[in-house]
DNA sequence: GAAGATGGGACAGCCATATTGACGTATCTT
DNA sequence: AAGATACGTCAATATGGCTGTCCCATCTTC
């Protein structure tokens, strides 16, 4: 299957000759780098809020709700869902949880009272805000030694990594940036 | 509490006023969006070679045995402990899995009989290039969306989430690029 | 107003992956 | 010979997912 390339990203395991002589072949030393880089970096900025959280006897879990009712107050327990990916059964262990912490307060929603509005109390703004202390010294530590420019390409890097169909809900988290 | 918030996410416990004024304050939105992206990028990346894994009845542990033993054959248990952060007992349950289905295969050191050598067998690497594979078409997609500046800068910021002690572990890997 | 669709909750049971602590054996080092 | 190290293993436990099923309240549509 002659796929005249002048983008190495056609070959998938079937054309293993094709792929000697492309560029793609080339690249897995850099593909194989960036796996790496995201892998460690991914679980050490994850690992330096596992300390507050388990402090209070949560876990990551946890974390990401807060997180994204943090980030969007007033979402709903469809859209938390849709930005965690678990299941119904899952989220509802961890909206318990942090409920009977008293970190979330809910209310039913005004156009359709079916909903269930979702965001943190003050307590719950506290402790979100102490973990995500953990996270920006990390991660602004990471953007100040690498530069601006470095930040925009590992902004975009990553973005190419999310799904077509999957970036809208991504953006909408910015769009209301307050 | 008044703060006098044209944002709401200003608002953290301590030091508000001092850090109103800092540079690290004004980053707030771009480390909520670094956040984000990598946990969408990481989770969207991972989520590639899921299927892959299932189909073999496995799971992602036993892919990260995989590459790593992949990536530096021969290496021993207790450097692929130190990669994988989990404890021995994990490990062992993953590293048995792989040999009873011909996956891995081991040996003992040769200047110390102590170590157990892991090595892929032919089956094993050819598992392990499938599921590259997904890996591979995806960060390669994104690679090319972003271009090779992009690319640069997305290493740098990686690194830069790695604390310093570890970035010769990761770095190593890198270093025997067959 | 009835029927159906949708948002959300809950029960039961299961699985994968991690943990801790204790202990055992072979081998290397001193 | 004594101690440290590399690896393995037993048992118990926790977390965070999953599926399947059923339920209620509310909205939409005819």
């Amino acid at each position: 299957m002659a796929v005249p390339s002048s983008s190495p990203y056609d070959n998938h395991a079937h054309d293993a000759l094709l792929r000697t002589a492309s560029a793609l072949f080339l690249r897995e030393g850099e593909v194989r780098r960036g796996v790496e880089l995201l892998y460690f970096g991914y679980t050490r900025l994850t690992k330096s809020i596992d300390e507050g959280l388990s402090e209070h006897g949560l876990g990551r879990a946890h974390h990401r709700a807060l997180y994204f009712i943090s980030r969007q107050p007033d979402l709903t327990v469809s859209e938390l869902l849709s930005y965690l990916a678990i299941t119904k059964q899952s989220l509802g262990r961890v909206v318990n949880d942090l409920s009977k912490r008293g970190y979330i307060e809910t209310r039913a929603g005004t156009t359709d009272r079916r909903q269930k509005l979702l965001r943190l109390t003050a307590e719950g703004a506290a402790f979100e805000a102490q973990l995500f202390d953990a996270l920006r010294s990390k991660l602004a530590h990471a953007y100040a030694g690498a530069g601006q420019d470095s930040v925009t390409g590992f902004w975009r890097v990553l973005e190419g990594l999310i799904p077509e169909e999957e970036r809208a809900m991504v953006a909408a988290l910015q769009m209301d940036e307050r």
